[in-house]
Parts: C-alpha cells; structure tokens; sequence
DNA sequence: CGGTTTAACATACAAATGTATGCTATAAAT
DNA sequence: ATTTATAGCATACATTTGTATGTTAAACCG
C-alpha cells in the first residue's frame, strides 16, 4: 500500500486512540490495524510504539488492550498535568449504611476530572434538596461532588449525616464539637450530637444543568 | 477455600468491575480472580458470568477485557442513553473574531456529557467574571459550558458579546430589540444596540470548583 | 434431615492478542 | 541525486486471556 505523508496517518491513529480511551474502550492493536484498513499488525503497533516514545501514549507492556493516554496528552491546565476524567455515581439521595454508603436512587453517573482526588479514592455525587446554601451559589436541584474523606479541614463545604439525614453545611470545628454553617441567614447554625454525626466528606465542585 | 455467604463475593465483584469499568479500564478474568485472591480462574469467571445472567455486565463474547456494564447499570435517566463525555476548551475570556470565536487564553479542558448537544456543535467553557448573576447562583470564578447556537430562546441564560466586552445574562425579547437582564438588583438591564450585540451560545450547565 | 444450589478449586485447551524479525517502497532531508 | 527515515507489508511465535469440563464442600431451603 502506498504511504501516506509523514506523521498523518499517526495523528489519526492518535486521535482514535484518544477517543477510544476516552470512552473506557481501549483498543487492542489490530482493532486499531482494522480501524485503518492496514494489511499488517506490525504498521498499527509501529505507531502505537511510536506514540508512546513520543510520549502521547502510555502502555503496559504484554497487558491486552495496555495502552492508555500518557497523562500529559490527557489534558493541561497551564503547567499542570490534569488526570483524565472519570465517572462517578450520580446519587438522589445517601442514606447511612452498616459500612461505606448505601447507594440508593442512583440517577446516572457524571463525568469529573480532578487532580487532587486520586484514582482509588471515592467520590459521587449528590443532588442539592434545600435553601440552606443558597448565598454560597449552591441552590435547590445543583449536584455537588463529594470527595469522600474520614476527615475534613476546617472551613470546608462537607455533607454530613445528622442523624438520617443528609445535609451540606460549611464545617466550622469549636473544640471538640462541629458545628455546621447554613449561608442563608433563614437557617440556623447546627451542632449536632457526635454520636449522630457523620461527615461524608467534602465537596470540591457544584454543577448546575440549565436544561 | 472456605465458601463466602451467598450473594456476598458476587457483590463485591461487581463493585470492582463498575469501579475499573468507569475508569476506563476493563479487567481481564484473571485480573479479577488475582484481585480476590481465587486459586482458580473459574471462580471468577463464575462470577462474571452470573452477573452477566443477572443483567448488571454486559459482554463481548471472546474478546479480552470484555465485559461492560449493563447499560441499566451505567445510566438511565429515564430511558435514554448518555452521550459519552466529551472535552471542551476552558476559556479565560472570549473576543469577538472575523467568524467564530477566537480562542484566547485557554485555560484548559472540561469533560462535560449532554444528551442535547450533538457531536459536532460546538461547545466551550467560560469563566464568569462579575457578579451581574449573583442571585441565579452564578458567581465570580464559576465556569458556564456555553452552547454554541444561532439563535437562543427567550428567557434562556447566554453569553453575548456586547462590543468587545463577554456578558453573561438572561436574554428577554422585546419585539426587535433584545434585552439582557442580569440577576442582581444592582446591576441594569442593558438593551444594547443590535449591531455591537452578537448573541454566542446558550448556558446549558454551571460549574463551580472549590478547590 | 436431606436435597439443591452455589462458592470455590484444579486443570486443560483454544482463541485472542502482544511481540519479533525481515522486507519493500516512498516521503523527506541533505 | 543520494541518503536516510518512515509507512507499510508479510509471517511467525509466545503470551495473555477467554472458555470448557469435572470435582469438592459449604450454605441454603423445605
């Protein structure tokens, strides 16, 4: 087969292996012969080779379907390396369960991308129900990503279980009790019980979708 | 090896299988026995297989890797199936160019889902600047996604180019003229000019990262 | 209790998949 | 024009991985 002009047909590879990683599907190495009609393995894997020594792509050398996107190619954030994105359990509500949360009215899952959060730690997400942090911009129907953590520094916005139930305040500790902040001067400053208080953890973003 | 309570293993198998699968990482059969510490392979496979029964995996029969989630697993809001994530640029700000926009100061990437949106409209994200949206819980250092569109229903929240200056508003129509409100009591509604007016797109979601 | 189901193990085989080596032809560079 | 690097092909092989068959023992249930 004739070639094509230099480094061409490797941005498309590129591109398809993106996409492909992107959606959880990583390819093997003929599916990507396939993908581009080529007669030989050996022309799909040079370039797979090719991008990983270019550093666009990682790989797991021997592993089926190992190649991932390095995580410089995956996205940049002026200097930093951002971690590819993930998706997380979108939830209607938490309730408190023997161990970890029970995951009731699961409503969908989200796409998230953070740096800070490592890929074995938990996160989901969680649909806003009342006022009470409506002058932090967190309004009735919003999602917040929670960042699951056994502990939460002071100031944060954490979801907490008092009791059943479940509600996002701004943590303040006071001594040895938590005391939890509406911002909305319609609420009132809680300070539960430590033995029904259970912090979940924090959250690092607030989404709304204006359908 | 003693037999685990019935039920049990299986749950915790398929907590394992969402976890790798929704981050873009499908297990092999052994990488799934290795995990649970199963002498044999079948023990796993055994597993996989029943949750495959069970309707929560879905399979591509002989492929390596190649077990899914069950798409009632993965999402349902209603009955619809996601559009995969998709990223979009992170603009700093936005400047009115010759056709489209300019992309200027990008900031970066966001992964950001929506059924609405097709494959090849355009979408960008946005960070808002003032406070003219206060009270629709927009705030400054938010980002919007803005949807690229034409023309943008009445009452929906866009961004307009207004001069050089970006503006982040609701859009009201008043016969020819078109209106644009902000939601804070100290800020005016503008009704500029039609031609230093260029509607760009439509808010389709907030973010907001408290890192 | 006794029968049935299910968890787990052991082993073997076949298909999918990654890897290696050698070759040809053309684009790109000097 | 000559050299060099790269795209692409062909084929073979080793490993990984999915699949099948048979066995044992504990949990479950009427």
């Amino acid at each position: 087969m004739g070639r094509t002009p230099t480094g061409q047909t490797r941005e498309q590879v590129f591109q398809l292996m993106r996409e492909r990683l992107l959606a959880g599907q990583p390819p093997t190495v003929r599916e990507v012969q396939e993908a581009f009609g080529f007669r030989s393995v050996q022309t799909a894997r040079a370039h797979l080779e090719a991008l990983v020594s270019e550093g666009r792509l990682d790989k797991q050398s021997g592993r089926s379907r190992g190649y991932r996107l390095a995580d410089s190619a995956v996205l940049v954030t002026g200097e930093d390396r951002i971690a590819p994105p993930r998706l997380v359990p979108l939830l209607g509500r938490v309730a408190a369960g023997a161990f970890g949360l029970a995951v009731e009215d699961l409503e969908g899952y989200l796409p998230v991308q953070s740096d800070r959060v490592g890929a074995n730690e938990e996160l989901f997400g969680l649909r806003v129900r009342g006022e009470s942090m409506r002058d932090a911009g967190i309004l009735p129907g919003d999602i917040v990503i929670v960042w699951r953590l056994p502990s939460v520094e002071d100031g944060a916005i954490v979801v907490a279980l008092v009791g059943e139930e479940a509600t996002i305040k701004r943590l303040r500790r006071r001594g040895e009790r938590i005391e939890l902040h509406p911002a909305n001067p319609d609420y009132a400053v809680m300070t539960p019980d430590p033995d029904t208080l259970q912090v979940l953890g924090r959250v690092i973003e607030v989404r709304r979708y204006l359908d």
